[in-house]
DNA sequence: TCTTGTTAGATTGTCGACAATCTGCTTGTC
DNA sequence: GACAAGCAGATTGTCGACAATCTAACAAGA
């Protein structure tokens, strides 16, 4: 009775790879906010034409990470503040609704993605890959997205997404620290499993708090005391 | 003391106007969910070269109104219930959001903004022009964000805006009624104008409830009924 | 009759070259 | 020396043509 569960063939375009390089090459803190994208230099170092570059940069633009400015450019966006701000108190509301609408839709299948999500965490730790560490945190975090049964909210988080890998992996390139060795998830995990939603509510919120209260540190220290009024 | 207040110039890149012509062209119903764009013929339509165009549809395809499968082409979006359903609930939560931060910032230019926008509203109302209607509807809808001061909400309300005004025309199209003569509006503004903070919240809810609740109705009699199980 | 292989046409994806625009330097003038 | 005009050089925007892929119609075989 098992259904034959294929998933969907790779895309086979170089639009769609150069978009995926480009991303990662982004959030990894490879190409610094700021920094222009000279699109003959790219294309010729990724030996394609500029057309389908320049398809996925403009993709990459309406995701939010670069910028355009037309006849002068595409940059890497800045990271300010305030941006920090703005994408912690949103994914603080959004946490709460997507733990609300996904709570009552919990199963085993849910459960078993959540240990095996927490495990790729634990293991990126253990193996000292940054990157890769911020990169499965944010995936065990939007299980509760996946689950939540609701398209716009999902896809809304797959935006924010981007933008908070980048944030921290710029966190994590500035302090240089090693990654903490133990294991922050734990409480998060746990009480997903539990039976009290507004306890994990809290915790979404309070774990999330952490994180960012060093993000918003570190953004306001680069931040030459601008005046801040309106 | 006034200072000179200039507003950006214009884009005067093809791709720019391609992709409003285009998003007018979906919003306004002129393309039917689920239509093929040719590029081709479109292109020849509009005396342009397929290279600008194809990146205005891939704008377009991550604003979220169009879809794109490699080598089979790109498709205006089907609406479904569920969609419409998921921007319905999503939307409830962001406005929520977006007047509890506005309110602690509103200002004499924001009222005179409220009212200007509400204006719109009316006398697209009284044109019998539906489809600027709408627009203005959600323009005057729109301003809590703008006051919020969040990036992340705004552009988060500004791509779903895309969607709803393509849903309500929708809706517009096919009951072709004439427009509601009475102002639907009256108590919303005068309320943001208020005091009573959750007393806005509470309408702008049930407010946006009645106009959904006949788009559910409506999409929901398109779908024939569907097995809606997981 | 149904399935499978082939082929022609149409459409999308990609390429290399040209046009439009910006930037910084040079030049000339005061 | 300061400043504006004008001139390369580089970079982005756009174009037309070619290559890769898909669709459907049709033929051949079980």
């Amino acid at each position: 009775m098992a259904k034959a569960d294929f998933s969907p063939i790779a895309d086979t375009t170089r639009r769609a790879e150069i978009v995926a390089l480009l991303r990662r090459a982004i959030l990894t803190g490879q190409l610094a906010p700021g920094q222009k994208l000279n699109e003959l230099r790219i294309s010729e170092q990724m030996r394609v034409s500029r057309a389908p570059l320049r398809e996925a940069m403009r993709e990459l633009v309406q995701e939010g990470i670069l910028t355009s400015i037309p006849y002068a450019g595409t940059f890497v966006i800045e990271v300010t503040a305030k941006d920090i701000d703005d994408a912690y108190s949103f994914n603080k509301v959004m946490d709460e609704l997507a733990i609300e609408r996904a709570w009552p839709l919990r199963d085993q299948r849910f459960f078993d993605e959540l240990d095996r999500r927490h495990e790729a965490v634990k293991q990126a730790t253990r193996a000292l890959d940054t990157t890769r560490q911020i990169e499965t945190a944010l995936q065990l975090h939007g299980l509760i997205y996946e689950w939540a049964d609701n398209s716009v909210l999902l896809e809304t988080w797959q935006r924010l997404t981007s933008r908070l890998q980048m944030y921290f992996a710029l966190h994590q390139h500035a302090r240089n620290e090693p990654v903490p060795a133990e294991d922050v998830h734990e409480t998060y995990v746990r009480l997903l499993k539990g039976k009290d939603m507004r306890a994990a509510q809290r915790h979404a919120r309070e774990h999330i708090d952490l994180d960012f209260e060093e993000l918003l540190a570190y953004a306001r220290g680069l931040e030459q005391r601008p005046s801040r009024g309106a």
